[in-house]
DNA sequence: CACAATCATTAGCATAGCTAACAGAGGTCG
DNA sequence: CGACCTCTGTTAGCTATGCTAATGATTGTG
């Protein structure tokens, strides 16, 4: 049945982003801004708006984690041009370097588990995977 | 290679789950309190070490989380017997219910998104859950 | 029994979350 | 054109969540 796969699918999605998430303590980072920081990385620049809505988070909390994110040099944020109302925010070349750096960590805790799969499985997974990214897009 | 999957598979856990984490809303819980929560309906009655340790979270943090999760009626915290030191906290039957109609709500929009696949996709998904589930055990 | 180790809580701080109120830029329409 | 409304972001002020350091209470040990 298709609800029993997505709780046990759900269940490993927390799982895997629990192992994960440790390696995170190594950025120096609090998981928010790494958080945000990635969806500037990985989405390109945006404003801030939607980076709140990315986040699923209110518009003054992430005024406050573009502002920490500036200061600390990992991030830009200057008038879009063309609508001065709007903010165009940008990773900085320091702020990509430490998301990839940080994203290695993670990727490298998870290979380690994914070693210890069978050619078979790790076929089945790959398949796998692609399905989700289609259906999650 | 195995670390191509592991960056896939790692953005496609990260998708999932937010995805799925607009229902929590609807729990009238914060993030942490459900999250706390969970553990305890799953996993069973913990010491609260044990509570702060699955979250990976200080022991302290926990202590409130608990505290709040008590004052709503939806855990109960008493003195272990055999070990007066230790704190034995457990769901009420308030709390599980509240986290099993919240698991529920998640589960359904991650269905809602599966019921798309094809058969053998479907198939295909259910055996890497399975061989997932095995990994991260 | 003295003393160390373990477990939880308290205290005090920084960060992250919210809503409400505000400020400024851009549209709209009499 | 100018009053007015909308859109976008920030500021203000609150609660919740995160931490480390210090404390209290129990248990284990030499």
């Amino acid at each position: 049945m298709t609800e029993d796969m997505a709780t046990r699918l759900h269940s490993a999605a927390i799982r895997l982003l629990r192992l994960v998430r440790r390696e995170d303590q190594a950025s120096g980072l609090t998981g928010p801004r790494l958080s945000a920081l990635s969806v500037l990385v990985f989405g390109g620049p945006t404003s801030l708006g939607g980076l709140a809505a990315a986040e699923q988070v209110s518009a003054p909390t992430m005024t406050r984690i573009v502002e920490s994110l500036v200061q600390a040099g990992l991030a830009t944020r200057e008038a879009e041009p063309g609508n001065r109302r709007k903010v165009r925010i940008a990773p900085t070349e320091a702020g990509v370097r430490l998301l990839e750096e940080g994203r290695e960590r993670r990727v490298r805790a998870l290979t380690e588990r994914l070693a210890r799969l069978a050619d078979s499985e790790r076929r089945a997974l790959d398949r796998a995977v692609d399905i989700l990214e289609r259906t999650l897009r």
